[in-house]
DNA sequence: ACCATACGTTCGATTAATTCGAACATATGT
DNA sequence: ACATATGTTCGAATTAATCGAACGTATGGT
């Protein structure tokens, strides 16, 4: 097999035109080299050299060999450094699931300060129900995903990042602007309007409203503004989570909504990964400017 | 230092995505394989892949550095079939130096045979005096020169092909067509003209006409056909070898020539190389093309 | 919940290779 | 003819590579 160092000590003595120092150069000596080019010699076939005890030449094929020899030279130079190049954790690409029910609140908020802070990084978004997200990331076909918990993540590892509440939402006509806080016990349980199966939030609502899972769904949804707008066409009360309070809520006048007051009445979200998955530093700076993008936004630290 | 067995045991875990069936492949053990490619990770400071006890991920970073691997490997692969291409010892450039008073004769004769038989051969040909050409040997200018004999070649190797006799030249005023040989007896050395210093030839017919060297020349000519050329306008006479005979001498009705009948009347013509020049190949094929060209023409064998 | 299985890694012992220095062969220049 | 310089060969010592066994861990089945 040819090596590497076989080439190294073969440009060497190409320049020096002379073993000895070649073998300097290289520091080892005269007869290791001698004996490393004489066996690359004898893999190739060809004589590179052609080397007299006072002179040293290069054959007319030496002369091809070297040129290659060169090339690969160069290249295991470039490979070498190819780590400091990539050791940037956020100069690269990365591919991002997120769910339905956090993409739209939370990308709009991140994605300029990430594009203004890293922009090398090169983020590949993909939105999908959780479990799908999660299948992605054990085939590998995702690096991490933004999810809500609780949830089965299997062997994945989660970085919690943010929690929230939920709020309840209704049209005005059935909940007073004075109502800030509203009880799961007031909910009339037969209008509410949840997101389809398999979104996550459609179990945490239930959970949030203390509802047990696997009662049916009125309307089959999965777009959570879809599902506010039929809330403000009156067809029924529904919960959201807090981050999409005021793109949702607040910017449509018929509706209204109050912080649902309950034992369990928040979401945590959450970056996950493979357990195995490398980039650890490319997790903290994530979570960094997550986490100090959404405390500006809702004013907490 | 970066191996070509690392790349090469890298590329095989990327291709089979199972370490056990990689180090299979490159008949090594998976702790062998495992060791490889984690010492080439930590060389390059970057995670190839994310192994996690049932799957084999590469990781985006991984992507690029395995890019480059490919293109390395495939370098070598090319670089150790560069033997194979380059075997044949006629399909190269070849730099051959050849002396004055044998290059119009000899090249018009078999670079035409030379060129058909290896067609991918370069010949690059110099024609200059025989020192000249030695030292050009020696300083890896030339790989073979064609010289005549005896001459001082120093410690460079001689392989003769071919020994011709010289013929003595005359205007018809001066030379019988009868006499078909000519003893340097008979010579008027006062007459005879010669090459200019430095041509072999000049010392060649000096001695086969039997004048110690150091002679003055009574003219100055570097070319044999301008020296014919005097000849014919009767301004002396002179000794040409057997080669330069029929397309110098028989071609021009004003001269006539007879052999020069001596006891050395003989030049030997030589293929010269340095001593350490590998191709011993190369060298056969020449001198079988010359030999056998030459003989044809002069009806020997 | 437990066990069996499969996989990648680590560790120590063995094996293979690389490396060196000394001796050698050869050419050069005095 | 001799001293010098250079590349090569050879055997000994060193170094690195390799293997198999044991380990840790995750997975899938019962």
């Amino acid at each position: 097999m040819i090596t590497i160092k076989q080439i190294n000590y073969t440009l060497a003595a190409a320049k020096a035109l002379h073993f000895k120092k070649a073998a300097e150069m290289c520091f080892v000596s005269p007869s290791t080299l001698s004996a490393a080019i004489a066996d690359l010699e004898a893999q190739l076939g060809v004589q590179i050299f052609e080397r007299d005890n006072k002179k040293v030449l290069i054959t007319p094929i030496g002369e091809k060999v070297l040129e290659k020899a060169r090339a690969i030279k160069i290249q295991m130079q470039d490979f070498a450094a190819l780590g400091h190049s990539l050791e940037d954790p956020m100069a690269n690409a990365l591919s991002l699931g997120i769910i339905p029910t956090i993409g739209p609140f939370l990308i709009p908020l991140v994605l300029p300060v990430l594009k203004k802070k890293y922009p090398r990084l090169e983020l590949n978004i993909t939105e999908d129900q959780s479990h799908a997200l999660i299948e992605q990331l054990e085939d590998g076909d995702l690096e991490m995903a933004i999810l809500a918990l609780p949830f089965d993540i299997k062997g994945l590892s989660s970085h919690k990042f943010w929690e929230e509440d939920f709020y309840y939402v209704s049209h005005k006509n059935n909940l007073s602007s004075d109502i800030k806080e509203f009880s799961a016990r007031n909910l009339n349980k037969s209008r509410l309007l949840l997101l389809d199966e398999g979104h996550c939030l459609k179990e945490h609502a239930l959970t949030a409203c203390e509802i047990g899972s696997g009662s049916k769904n009125l309307v089959k949804v999965t777009n959570l503004s879809t599902l506010v707008q039929l809330v403000a066409s009156d067809m029924g009360s529904t919960v959201v989570p807090q981050m999409a309070v005021e793109s949702l809520i607040d910017s449509n006048t018929l509706l209204r909504r109050a912080h649902l007051n309950q034992e369990s009445p928040h979401r945590e979200i959450a970056l996950v990964t493979r357990r195995s998955y490398p980039g650890a530093a490319t997790v903290k700076h994530l979570l960094d400017t997550f986490i100090e993008e959404l405390s500006k936004k809702f004013n907490r630290k």
